[in-house]
DNA sequence: ATAGACTACGAACAGTTGTTCGAAAGAGGG
DNA sequence: CCCTCTTTCGAACAACTGTTCGTAGTCTAT
């Protein structure tokens, strides 16, 4: 048995994909053909159907432009991906977050996931736009209620609501500081300060 | 002028984006005659032609299969998570972009992941940190060659590597804006830039 | 009723497309 | 050197496909 990825069909599979991606269509046989040098039909249609009995592609006989990539034969296992609950946005206030109801679950992968129990929130407001989390945004929060000093958390704060804010304890006081040039850092008694959990990831769609 | 949308019209945009969602390629007008009852090839390019001129496809003429949704009324649906090839990081320049060997596969959630050929890259450097982009984010990254003003995109420029930057065109040149108050804009001409791909979410890890 | 529009049909045509077949050229092994 | 495998070509074919053209039915407004 010879060598199935051949440069020429690697530039083939190249060119399919590249198609797809840029016209949202299969090429034919003969537009594949122009694309890697090959003047014969019959030649390309070969390399078609080695590639297609390698399990590369798929294609249906006779009928034009139905060639079409075959997704990654090697599916990663799920325990790639962890689902968590997303429990509404940070503005929402504590019922939200404390509630065990039914929530949609997000895909998240592993590396983005954290470890302990998670939940995700979307970020209202501008507080934390210089560290890089926009309003909008996704955060993947750890639920824990303490946290080292420097980290961001979800805290809920006397006659406020649930807010993202960078935790920096000071004895039986606790500073929480927006990374917003325009807000102040705020302190608080110890006790009236909810931890909620901490910011392990941020995930943004434009 | 008479109604664009009538029902049989509606048919036939639903069976076309069937055909795309089951089977990954368009349909032929004679497939679509088929589905909708329609026995005359030159009925069903009539429609075809009202439904190109109103915007809601578009094909190529003389090209089998190909008319395509212009707008996007069915998301994949496919799974939750497409798995998407990590290739190295913004600086690595064009050599690494262009690739196409062996990558790392990141499983991504479909709302992250974007729609078209992505790739992830992992940011270098300051230049968006005003954008929420931190160095060491991880970007996906749509691949395509144009942009529209002020999207954020993976550009390489004469006598660097490729980086991310704001994109806007203006005539025959090109401003690219980082988002960072102590870069200015650079201009280029036009051919000299190289547009990668992009920029259509961000994840990072803390 | 008459005219105009819209829709649909059916046939035909030219170009496209996947496929088949035979032959030639090169590589590698015995 | 000879044999086999692989790749490629060129030609041809049948089927497919988008398009064109003439005709006809239906509906609305005049």
């Amino acid at each position: 048995m010879a060598e199935v990825l051949t440069p020429i069909r690697q530039k083939i599979l190249d060119f399919i994909a590249q198609s797809l991606r840029e016209r949202n269509f299969p090429p034919t046989i003969r537009e594949i053909g122009e694309h890697v040098n090959l003047s014969s039909p019959a030649t390309v249609a070969n390399h078609i159907k080695v590639l297609k009995a390698a399990g590369y592609i798929s294609a249906n006989p006779q009928q034009s432009r139905t060639v079409r990539m075959v997704q990654n034969p090697t599916m990663p296992a799920s325990s790639e991906v962890r689902h968590i609950p997303f429990v509404g946005d940070v503005a929402a206030g504590t019922g939200v977050l404390a509630e065990e109801t039914h929530h949609d679950l997000m895909a998240i992968p592993e590396q983005f996931a954290g470890r302990g129990d998670s939940m995700i929130l979307q970020v209202r407001g501008e507080s934390m736009v210089n560290a890089g989390i926009l309003p909008g945004d996704f955060v993947v929060v750890n639920r824990q209620t303490t946290a080292n000093s420097g980290e961001i958390v979800v805290a809920g704060i006397p006659g406020d609501e649930a807010t993202v804010k960078r935790f920096f304890p000071q004895g039986s006081r606790v500073v929480l500081k927006a990374e917003n040039d325009s807000m102040s850092p705020m302190e608080f008694d110890a006790s009236d300060v909810v931890i909620y959990g901490r910011v392990i990831s941020v995930l943004r769609s434009y």
